[in-house]
Formats: structure tokens, sequence, C-alpha cells
DNA sequence: TGCCCCGATTAAGCGGAGCTAATCCATGTT
DNA sequence: AACATGGATTAGCTCCGCTTAATCGGGGCA
């Protein structure tokens, strides 16, 4: 049996970023962490903690907080397995990989019905929180593909609707002649990121199949925040690919208008969770379908 | 995170079954177990061990011990991640659940591939084996259903084939006039124990489909014990189902018969492990597949 | 370049957790 | 009835791991 006590404190120095936040969270002083994890990195042979502004794990820090978050999760099970036998002694954090514009739109009203767990959010990508998945870092993600993860179970959540939008003043500076191949390869876009390919997927089904040299490629801004994207386009930078929940209200009062009404891309969500976390996740899982639900598109 | 050399006290007496083992197995004195277990069931307010012999856990006390297990179980995994990093403290013991039959003809085979392991076996039949994995209580098991458990794997092992056998002897006094009905409900048979339908399933498909009133009972011996069942019909105390790779070298030297001759019985076999293992059972999976392959008749 | 401040580390010393060893007690055996 | 076995109890000691307090070191700023 590992060196739990020792452990703990690598996990929090790691999850928390310093020496200091970590003695807090344990309820002893910074001292007695950092004797905790030089006695745990002496017994290993091999640094564990890249000493910094924050702190971070090396690659065997990482792996064995992985672990205690692994044991963490256990014992939460046992907690449930045994009711009042076993005191909590703090409330369970899960890590979860979620991307920004679920996070913006539907995935707090699922967090804020569990009030006794605490999240750690990792924010990626749709098509890449798998990864974090496979990897082991996140318990569970909001994916973009159903092909489940090794070890995970999938869920389909519905789809996230997206307009391509722009400000009416953005729409007669650029599409004066309306929106046409040759207008949407000079009128200035919005890019969340690199990772981003929303606009060139709208562009693609919009224009009918074109081969791939053929989609236009527009000027683009990069804004890598979702309230700042749909602000862009209120503020006529150009026109971007905005969640349907985000910019309902715009497309109502006229701030803004599709570029072509009536043509959404619906981007299919899934929720994929780690079968170590075994039932911990069942209320998270039920009420990320429920919030899911309520926003998302339904599944076929 | 709880407190594991308090847990890993309790766990060494429930597996053992006693305080004076537990003690050896964790290099200290008995009296230094006592006080770690007494101190948790004051900790925790309930009594956790059944003192006796051997001394038992309560339904609280195994639940404990399951965690510990699990625990142990991801530090393995944590060892197999960072190989060098952490020191085994000793071998890493997996709990499996095997039918006696299965035991005595391969898979002790598959055991042995695996020199740096040991192995807490829990004997039962193979249609009861489901139920020790479904409880948590093993970490795989040889079942005779394919339809996997919750959260875990099911792999097709192939079939064990049992023979009918008896002595000439025992041939010569009880089926005189040939296998018939009604030489078949009066001749003695074998039986492993209360859970053992292999005769009655034999009967069944050698007297063509009857319905279950017609299928005889004869009278039957009771011998719960794989290689006393094969020594009991060399003796000629009746005749039984017995697995084929034991009885084979009798049948040849002809101090068995079969009663109907080319009628063997088939049961398939599966191999199942829980999920929660991981990549710890990998291995054993391997060698238990290709074990059960030399000597299972392979599956469909 | 020098100073300052924050955060991690180190040193010293104390308190208590948890061990050993010796003894006690219940149970079942010869 | 004496004894053997195995767990519980208690006393006493050791050493582990904490706190406090002093020290170190690096980044930011004048």
């Amino acid at each position: 049996m590992l060196d739990y006590p020792l452990l703990a404190a690598l996990a929090a120095v790691i999850r928390t970023g310093s020496f200091e936040r970590a003695a807090q969270q344990l309820h002893v002083t910074p001292s007695a962490v950092s004797q905790r994890v030089k006695l745990l990195e002496e017994r290993l042979g091999s640094v564990l903690v890249v000493r910094g502004q924050p702190c971070t794990g090396t690659a065997a820090g990482q792996r064995l907080c992985q672990h205690v978050e692994q044991v963490a999760l256990l014992e939460s099970e046992l907690r449930g397995a045994l009711p009042g036998l076993i005191p909590a002694e703090g409330p369970t954090t899960l890590r979860i990989a979620v991307n920004a514009d679920s996070l913006a739109t539907w995935f707090v009203a699922a967090m804020a019905e569990l009030p006794d767990c605490l999240f750690d959010l990792v924010l990626d990508d749709q098509d890449h929180s798998a990864e974090w998945l496979r990897k082991g870092e996140v318990l569970a993600a909001v994916t973009a593909s159903a092909a489940p993860v090794p070890g995970c179970n999938s869920h389909p959540l519905g789809a996230l609707r997206y307009r391509a939008t722009a400000s009416p003043d953005c729409m007669r500076r650029h599409f004066p002649d309306g929106v046409t191949a040759d207008s949407l390869s000079r009128a200035p876009c919005l890019t969340f990121n690199r990772k981003d390919r929303l606009q060139a997927q709208w562009l693609r089904t919009v224009l009918g199949d074109l081969e791939p040299a053929q989609v236009p490629t527009p000027p683009t801004h990069w804004l890598p925040s979702t309230h700042a994207f749909v602000d862009g386009a209120l503020a006529g930078l150009g026109w971007g690919m905005n969640p349907d929940p985000l910019v309902a209200d715009h497309l109502a009062a006229g701030r803004l208008v599709e570029l072509v009404p009536g043509r959404p891309l619906d981007v299919p969500l899934h929720w994929q969770q780690s079968r170590i976390a075994g039932t911990a996740l069942a209320e998270l899982s039920g009420a990320v379908l429920r919030a899911g639900r309520r926003v998302l598109h339904g599944p076929a």
C-alpha cells in the first residue's frame, strides 16, 4: 500500500499549483507540504513537481496525481455503499472536459444540479476532448464523436445548433448583392481558434459540396472566447458561426441576422464517461443529459 | 483520503482469517494489527471483523476490504505505468472465481504462466461464478453464460467436454442389457453437489428431448471433488459426467468406458473480467485464453 | 544593479501516533 | 483439570511528522 498522506500532498500541490494553497487545502503549514513532497521525491528518486508559477507536475508527478484521484473516486463510491460509516472529508472534485460553446450555453445548468460537487473543467475543442478522456486526464467529456473512447460509455446529447450570423450593418457592407461564393470569399469572418472548422464546414454545405480547394478561405479575425465571438458579430467585425441559444435574442431583435436564413449547422455532441468512475458520475450524467436535452436538438 | 495503514490491516485480517497471519504478512506484531483494527472500528463506530476461526468480515468490513483491493489493483497499474519508480511491496493477489472442473483440467496451466502473481481462487459452479463477479467479490471468473456481467468484458473460452463414464464392472452390473431409460433410472450415478445438473442434462440429450417429469432421477452418490469423482467412477460406485481430459487415459486403457460411446456433453465456458481491473488482468487473460484453447473445444 | 517581496525550503524541537513486549483472558483440547 | 492456542490489553518507548522560525532564491521594479 502506497503512502497516501504523501501522495495527497503531491496531488494538492499539482492541482492547486502552489505549496501554499495545497497547505490550506490540507490544513497544515506550507512547510509540512514541502517536506512531504520532498520525502516522496527522495523515496521515489525522481522529481515530481516542477517548482514555478504555478507549480506543475512532471510526467511521473501527473501520473501519481491521476492515481490519487482515481483512489479518491473509489472512496466516494465506498461512501455511497456504506452510508454514514465514512465521514466525507471534503466535496469530490470532478475533472471534466467541455467545449467552450457547451459551457457557454447549457453545461453550467447541469453543474448547478450538483451543489455538493466541485468541478475542474478542462476547456478544449469538442474534437479534442476525447483525447483527454483517452489519456485518463478527465473522468468524462463532451465530445463530437459518438465512437466511445476505450473504457468509456457514450451517450448522445443532441446537436448544438450554430447559425451563421452577422450584424445588419456588416451584411450591407459585405454582402450588398447577396451571399455568393464571391462575396463569401472576401467578407471577413470570425474564427474561434486554429481548431475551429465550423465556418469552413458551413461554407461547404451552403455552397453545395465543393472540392476542398474550391472552398473559399475568407479573411478572418481570431476570437478565442465564446462571448467575445458574439460581441464581435454584434459589433460588425464579420460573420461567424454562433450557438443558437446565444444569438436567438439578437436575431429576434434584429441586432443580428442570418447570412442565409434557415441554414443552421448542427453539431452533434456526445457525453462520454470513464468506467473507472463507476457510479460516482451517475448523478452528473443524469444532470448533463437533462440539461443537454433542454437546449440541444434531439438526436436521431 | 482514508487511513490506508489501518485499512490494510483490516483487509489482511479478513483475507488471511487471523490476526497472527495478518501480522506476518504486514511484518508487524499481532498486537499492532489488533490495535489498528480496533482503532478503525472505533473511528467508524462499527464492528468490522467477526472474531472467530477463521476471522471473517462483517458486511461493512468486507466492503472496506474490497475497496482496499481495488486500490491495490490501481497501484499495480500505476507500477506498470511508471516502471522502476515504485517498488513492489509484494506480489499482487488476484481473486478469481473458477469452477472445480476447470481448475482440475486446464486453469492451473494458465496460472503457471504468471509466476509473479498470487491467486485467491473462489471455487463455485460455473453457473454461479458470475454472481461473485457481479458483487465485485472477484476480479474475473470462468462462467457458463456469455452474457457479460455489467462492467465486465466477456470472452468465449471454448467448451469443456464431459463424458458419461463408468467402470466396465459397473457397466456389466447395472447395464447388462444396454443403456436404456429403464436401466438409467436404476443405476447409481455420481453427482458433484446440489448445483450439479450435468447428469440430468446428459440424460435429457441421450434419451431424446423428454419433458422434465420424464427424465429419470437415478439414485446418486454426492462427491464434491473432481478427482474423487473420477476415482468414484474407477471404483465402480456408479456413472457420472467426467471432464474428458481427466478420463481420456482411463478410457483408452479400458479402465473406464463411455455409457454411450461418442455421446459427450459440451459445456461452453466464458472468461469474464471486471473492467475496474483495467490492464492489470491483461496478462492473465491472455494466459487463460491460451490455456483454455489448448484443452477446451473451440467455440463457434 | 541593487533592493524587496513572495513563496519555497531548511533547521530545531516538540508531541503524539503506533510500535514492541509482557501479561491477561476466553475457548477448546488432551 | 491443566494446558495450549489465539486474540485483547496495557505500559513504555521510539521515531515520525508536525509547527515555528529562520533562511534561501528568483522575479519585478526603481
